[in-house]
DNA sequence: ACGCACCCCTGTGCGC
DNA sequence: TGCGCACAGGGGTGCG
């Protein structure tokens, strides 16, 4: 579930819930995620104001008053349960305000992670470094996308899923964006003119956007106990679509790039 | 440097 | 009803 739009609609819900509030409880209820989960997490998160929550490429942020920052990566299966009714067998992290408000970290598969930072050092971190542009902000461009394709032989949906070129786009909306801008997924970077940059650019931006619009419609039922009505919204075009037929007549096709299910269709997309 | 294969982990849905 | 396999929204590493 959780690409750009998932984690950003996750991030304003989580904000409804903590923002300016006092953690009273903080109890990771494992070791480790993807890696190790700081051992000195609850020591450092008791008591501390939330002051903030932000978002970059797929990764959420919770700021506190103590100037620690709470970074969390929700991998494939990472959600938040707002105020469960139980604690379930995968839930990692549990928060509870001093207002009484309970947040689960639920990841099942394991692949998120949580690493606390220091606020002020976060942009210093390598693995933010390494990121690309924000996709939705005008740091990414044609121009971005004219200067990393060139040359390159590999798949140009496998180059959008380089979180070092774009951050935040998953392999959904890279499909959605690709067949937007009717291109195929699997031509190489490099070959695709760069006159069709510019209207790639915008598709993946009105992708993201519309489906930060539609998780923002659901974000009402965010605080919901079962917590999972709320994200599933399928507009998608040719994701997860194979055999169905596409707008032109033709079925929508599945192949695999870089190990990920690539779906397209054929005569749409050149 | 580049492109790809493979691994991490659990759950689900399908064919047999 | 059970079993085995394919597959799942991410990302890091290591190899040729």
């Amino acid at each position: 579930m959780p690409e750009l739009p998932e984690v950003e609609t996750t991030v304003r819900g989580l904000a409804t819930v903590l923002d300016g509030e006092v953690l009273a409880r903080v109890e990771p209820r494992r070791a480790d995620l993807r890696r190790p989960i700081p051992p000195d997490l609850r020591q450092r998160l008791t008591g501390a104001r939330i002051t903030g929550l932000r978002r970059r490429a797929k990764y959420g942020m919770i700021d506190t008053d103590r100037g620690d920052t709470l970074v969390f990566h929700l991998g494939m299966s990472g959600r938040w349960r707002v105020d469960p009714a139980e604690i379930e067998k995968h839930d990692h992290l549990i928060l509870e305000t001093a207002t009484g408000r309970l947040l689960a970290l639920n990841d099942h598969r394991r692949f998120g992670s949580l690493d606390l930072m220091k606020s002020d050092m976060i942009a210093d971190w390598p693995t933010f470094r390494a990121l690309g542009p924000e996709p939705l902000s005008d740091a990414f461009s044609a121009k971005v996308l004219q200067a990393a394709f060139e040359g390159r032989n590999a798949p140009i949906k496998s180059l959008l899923l380089d979180q070092r070129i774009v951050a935040g786009l998953g392999n959904i909306y890279v499909c959605e964006a690709l067949f937007m801008a009717r291109i195929k997924p699997h031509k190489p970077a490099g070959q695709v003119a760069t006159a069709r940059l510019k209207p790639l650019v915008q598709a993946i931006k009105n992708v993201l956007a519309s489906a930060i619009e539609a998780g923002g419609s659901t974000l009402r039922d965010y605080a919901r106990p079962d917590g999972e009505l709320g994200y599933f919204f399928k507009q998608w075009r040719v994701y997860g679509r194979e055999g169905e037929t596409c707008q032109c007549g033709q079925p929508v096709l599945r192949r695999i790039d870089g190990g990920r299910s690539t779906f397209y269709c054929a005569k749409c997309q050149r």
